[in-house]
DNA sequence: TTGTAAGCGTTATCAA
DNA sequence: TTGATAACGCTTACAA
């Protein structure tokens, strides 16, 4: 393997002078300097990654951690973290598993994004605690090494049940994720809010996983008890989509006696019969967004959490308890946005 | 920052000492063992992956190289890899972009798996010159320190053709990928080839890209030229369903005018409508191939390259060119596999 | 403008 | 069984 030193050798310099060369520093002559880059290229000299972050305490790489690598929401996601990273002098790699939770203690990177419940928050509050740079997407934290890009899950789940109320819904069955997960917590809890100020319309919650799996397990339970229009928020599309799948083969239309709606607006949700309504949001910005966090506390500037608005993107899913004999007219604009 | 250094002054022995017992050397007394990690733990001891890296000479991590992270391929492939590296005490990260080529370079990673023609064949060459260990999954590429992993693109290709004109395909558009696509060569080498064996059977090249924009702009040219029932061969799944969509708001009914079949079968092949024929394959277990060959050559031991086998899968988007008015009895079993 | 030298946190050789 | 010490390849005061 080639060094600074055996540059050195064949320049007839110091090591030193080398590194300034290659830095561009301007401590060092043009003419050193253009001699020095020479000999590098000769030698096909490769800077030692390893070194230099041991020396500088950076490595100038950010993670990004997920749950797994299978979910269709992460291209957007990590495209957008790319852009930002990239444009700052950064690199970004992806991690999933237990295994790799060490990159961030042991210095490989200089700050992670999460989206992974396989980390603790006890777990990362002891990472803030020794000075690691995180920014948290998946729950909430206070730390002042840790920023938060939260998804606006109240603003998505109200629009969802309102967008339901509104078709002349009574009865909703809620589909939940996993237990734990803070998305479906912050989800759960604005349906709540909502049927509070409801008293007609009755809900039912069916634990979920965030999977097909238990949009399946879902439909077959809502199949059993059918007794009359009702409608379904599956807390994602994932659910979503196995409860449509499973609802295919039952007697049980879809958009008929049976609406739908779903959350994440993943790709898939523009493909099934009939297309879902769901709450979308940009991944790419969410993306982008937590990787501007994590560089600007890293760099010691000071940020506020951030919020990512949603909208409701209506499908065929929802038609109404009574499109069974008759179509309402559809007083919505084809989406809306909302704020708090 | 608390390293062995400060564990030793602690301890009162050196810093060798606590080097071994950290690495359960058996030089060490199992008393002096446990009283060092104890003292580690107390004061939150977390190795520096740089110092060790920089020392051994290997950081334990490999890399996978994608062109970019939206493709719907990626999540099962990285899960097989994943599996097999982490039974093998090796980390997995992904790395997308031009600038993160460097990090088999500088060493940050003992090898690459590259599904990613950002890179070029000389690049890889020069890598595995210096010494670098390489997998290839999107060419072939002859040196000691590279391996291949390869789908059986010649097979897959094989299949689709012959499914269609075993339909009575006389007219067959195929969609290609970009220019250059180690993939798209092979399949469109192995179309020509079954054309030739068929004098009636006429094929029509529409230059694509891989991606759904390809797959519209193909069925723009196919519904401006129509005069008669055709076959498309999309050569992947993305550019398929880019050819539906587009297909979907014309006269041609696909399954009907217009027969489609792609390549991959992703996830989204399943849901649209008719549903898409495609060439299948284990995403999983190239990945966890990919993987366990690189660990074996970074191990020295000797491999050959590998294929991965694939699989027609039928869909109601072929039907043959009569079926406009009769539907022809299909002779074949659901799924078929073809090796050479 | 260049060189000397210390040190980043490890591992590993050699003596003790 | 332990300790002193030299690397690994780089950056960066400080000296010249």
């Amino acid at each position: 393997m080639v060094s600074i030193k055996d540059i050195a050798k064949k320049a007839g310099v110091s090591i030193s002078t080398v590194s300034y060369a290659l830095n561009g520093s301007n401590k060092v002559t043009d003419e050193t300097r253009s001699k020095i880059l020479v000999i590098a290229k000769e030698l096909n000299y490769v800077p030692n990654a390893a070194a230099r972050t041991l020396k500088k305490r950076e490595s100038r790489i950010l993670g990004v951690f997920l749950t797994d690598f299978s979910g269709d929401v992460y291209g957007d996601l990590l495209t957008g973290m790319k852009a930002i990273c990239n444009a700052q002098g950064y690199d970004l790699i992806v991690c999933s598993g237990k295994q790799s939770h060490r990159m961030l203690p042991e210095r490989m990177i200089d700050g992670a994004i999460i989206l992974d419940h396989t980390f603790s928050s006890e777990e990362l509050m002891q990472y803030a605690d020794r000075g690691h740079k995180i920014v948290v997407l998946d729950r909430e934290l206070k730390h002042p090494n840790i920023n938060q890009v939260l998804l606006d899950n109240k603003a998505g789940a109200t629009l969802a049940m309102e967008y339901l109320i509104e078709h002349g819904h009574k009865k909703i069955y809620v589909v939940t994720g996993p237990e734990g997960s803070f998305d479906s917590v912050q989800r759960l809890k604005a349906v709540r809010q909502v049927t509070e100020r409801q008293a007609d319309v009755e809900w039912i919650e069916i634990v979920g996983d965030f999977e097909k799996s238990g949009g399946e397990r879902a439909a077959d339970h809502i199949i059993q008890t059918y007794n009359g229009p009702a409608a379904v928020f599956c807390l994602n599309d994932e659910m979503a989509i196995g409860l449509c799948d499973r609802l295919a083969d039952s007697e049980l239309e879809i958009g008929k006696q049976i609406d739908v709606i779903g959350f994440d607006h993943i790709e898939l949700s523009n493909y099934v019969q009939p297309k879902l309504a769901s709450i979308d949001y940009s991944k790419r910005k969410w993306g982008a967004l937590a990787a501007e966090q994590l560089i600007k506390i890293i760099a010691g500037e000071p940020v506020d959490h951030e919020r990512i608005y949603v909208t409701l993107v209506e499908g065929e899913s929802v038609t109404g308890p009574n499109s069974v004999e008759v179509r309402l007219p559809m007083p919505n604009a084809n989406e809306r946005a909302v704020s708090y």
